[in-house]
RNA sequence: GCGCCUGUAGCUCAGCUGGAUAGAGCAACGGACUUCUAAUCCGUAGGUCGCAGGUUCGAGUCCUGCCAGGCGCGCCA
């Protein structure tokens, strides 16, 4: 694993000290095999076990044969202090070897920090992997709510943390354009509008009931009404149903923005259709004998493929399901040159998967290529009481909503503040509040604090922040070591979150950065009568703010100048 | 009935893919502002990790079986 600017990372120093070790050991006659474990360091949780720990010895036990202690004893004896990085080590427990650091070797870390700057936490690990990311993706048949909220929020937080790994990522959103919902809302609109020329219609129960339904009515009556009247009823349903679709989209599109999320590409469903290309997948599957005729209707064969029973993909009618465009949706990502294709899909979507990844499977890519995340429910709340949500009835709380009344950077962090495992409860009091209840603000505190200390630095005719080595050389305090420390960290916060795709990880590092930054500040001056001591503070809570930054912009929340 | 997810402090949640004495915030109680922003900090208290077995040097984490809650199980989307 490479991470940019820090290859001297500690962390990587002490594992090849580790395996130098063990060749060295082997070599000696002190360990009796080299099919050595991968080896593992950690950051023991209690302090007194040194800075770096590693359970090499106790995973080697079974190949080497031996008792770990022995093992752990043969490590030690043939370790080297890597320059002078180690203080001194110690076997501990059932076979632990613990690395006590020279405290001197903390503060570089400080100054490659402030080198990479924007780069601190990007990596190389993707590869230039082509990743796409799907999220949302909506039906374009009413606005969004809380529930998609939180998908836009892990979606395009996936997306930045793999960006930001070195994955080569795409934001998509499929659209829905197309099948019998869309009828529905035109139906919809239809009504409506002819509701508004004073006809007594019958609301249908099955039709939208929203009152943007009205909304749209209103506006495509005036703007059309004429020309609408003179259709007959098909035409002027197929015509309302194109103008509300596509300006749900653009509603849509306008929300999403304001919550700070961007698409590479809205992909329409109808596109499939009108370019052939589902007829043409349905034909390829049905030549292949993997979508085959019965009971009047065409069926794919995913019980083959692990799914519990075969699905319909033409019904009787001749229409196609949902599933058919999927397939040719998936298939058509992969032709595009994706490597792995990851969908964000709500928990109650979770049924659909077995037969999407047989799918992708029959297309002939394996299914490691396909990943669904899947992300639980959100049950908002106002101060602790539930909200009645209903799309069929139209009573539903918005994203719009709850971004004018919260805050977009206050959402974004509560709905990433959670693994996307765990249901959400969402209260708007309580992401209303300025409190340490609502850690957004905990951690951008800490960003406009620092610049808050960086004004006053200026003032007192500091006007940039250097590196000196004389000055990082002053960070000695407990807490100074501790706070570097956690900088050092965030690489492989980073990394980890990309790896198994959880962005909750970020916020929640931020917050512990953030309690060690407060409990430095209210402890100790960072501007003193010192010039050495002050310019080595500078630089830690600069590193500090830029760390701070780094992490927000993965979650896309702000990081303010001060509150 | 079957499948997926969840179950950790009074509440909301972490727990780095099996490590050493299980953590944080809120709520409760007691303290700290003539100082770079008190949207902050320090301290106290709070636990049968749903239950029972199993795997091994070692389990909140893995396997099995129960229990409870949520969500699904259509020629709907």
């Amino acid at each position: 694993m490479i991470v940019r600017g820090t290859s001297t990372l500690m962390k990587s120093r002490i594992q090849a000290l580790i395996l130098d070790a063990a060749r060295q050991a082997l070599a000696a006659g002190a360990l009796t095999t080299d099919q050595f474990p991968e080896v593992l360091v950690e950051e023991p949780k209690n302090e007194g076990h040194g800075d770096f720990a590693t359970n090499f010895a106790m995973l080697s036990a079974k190949t080497q044969k031996m008792a770990p202690r022995k093992i752990a004893q043969a490590l030690v004896d043939h370790l080297g202090d890597g320059d002078g990085l180690l203080e001194r080590t110690e076997i501990a427990g059932p076979g632990f070897v613990n690395f006590f650091l020279q405290p001197v070797a903390w503060p570089d870390l400080v100054r490659q920090v402030l080198a990479a700057d924007h780069a601190y936490g990007t990596s190389d690990i993707g590869a230039g992997e082509k990743v796409q990311v799907e999220f949302v993706s909506a039906n374009p048949t009413g606005p969004l709510h809380v529930g998609h909220g939180r998908g836009a929020a892990v979606g395009d937080s996936v997306a930045r943390i793999l960006a930001c790994c070195g994955y080569d990522v795409q934001r998509e959103y499929y659209i829905n354009d197309s099948g019998r919902q869309i009828q529905t809302l035109g139906r919809s609109v239809y009504l409506r509008m002819r509701e508004l020329q004073g006809e007594i219609v019958e609301f249908p129960s099955d039709c939208y009931q929203g009152d943007y339904i009205r909304d749209l009515a209103r506006e495509l009556s005036a703007a059309e009404g004429d020309g609408l009247r003179e259709m007959d009823e098909a035409a002027a349903i197929g015509h309302c149903a194109r103008y509300a679709a596509r300006s749900i989209t653009d509603g849509i599109r306008r929300d999403l923005e304001n919550f700070g999320v961007r698409y590479d590409r809205w992909f329409s469903e109808q596109s499939l259709y009108d370019s052939g290309r589902v007829d043409q997948c349905l034909n390829d599957l049905k030549a292949r004998g993997i979508v085959y005729a019965a009971e009047g209707a065409w069926w794919f064969k995913t019980s083959d493929l692990g799914d519990e029973k075969d699905r319909v993909v033409v019904r009787q009618n001749g229409q196609t399901t949902y599933f058919a465009s999927d397939i040719a949706y998936h298939i058509d990502k992969y032709q595009r040159g994706f490597d792995r294709v990851i969908d964000v899909w709500g928990a109650d979507h979770h049924g659909y998967i077995p037969r999407m990844s047989a799918a992708v499977e029959a297309a002939g890519h394996g299914r490691d290529r396909f990943q669904v995340i899947l992300v639980q429910l959100v049950n908002l709340l106002r101060g602790g009481q539930p909200v009645a949500m209903s799309t069929r009835s139209g009573e539903f709380v918005t994203l719009e909503e709850v971004v004018a009344e919260v805050g977009a950077d206050a959402a974004r962090f509560i709905f990433l503040t959670r693994d996307y495992d765990s249901p959400l409860d969402f209260d708007l009091e309580t992401a209303k509040q300025k409190s340490n209840d609502n850690p957004v603000y905990y951690v951008q505190y800490v960003h406009a604090r620092i610049a808050s200390i960086l004004r006053k630095a200026a003032e007192q005719g500091i006007p940039s922040v250097t590196w000196a080595q004389r000055a990082g050389e002053r960070l000695i305090e407990a807490e100074e070591i501790q706070l570097i420390k956690a900088l050092a960290r965030y690489p492989e916060v980073v990394a980890m979150a990309a790896h198994s795709l959880a962005p909750h990880r970020i916020p929640f590092y931020l917050m512990q950065l953030a309690a060690l930054f407060h409990a430095y500040y209210n402890k100790h001056r960072v501007l003193t009568d010192d010039p050495d001591l002050t310019m080595g503070r500078l630089c830690l809570v600069l590193a500090v703010q830029k760390v701070i930054r780094n992490g927000l912009g993965l979650l896309a929340v702000g990081a303010p100048e001060q509150m």
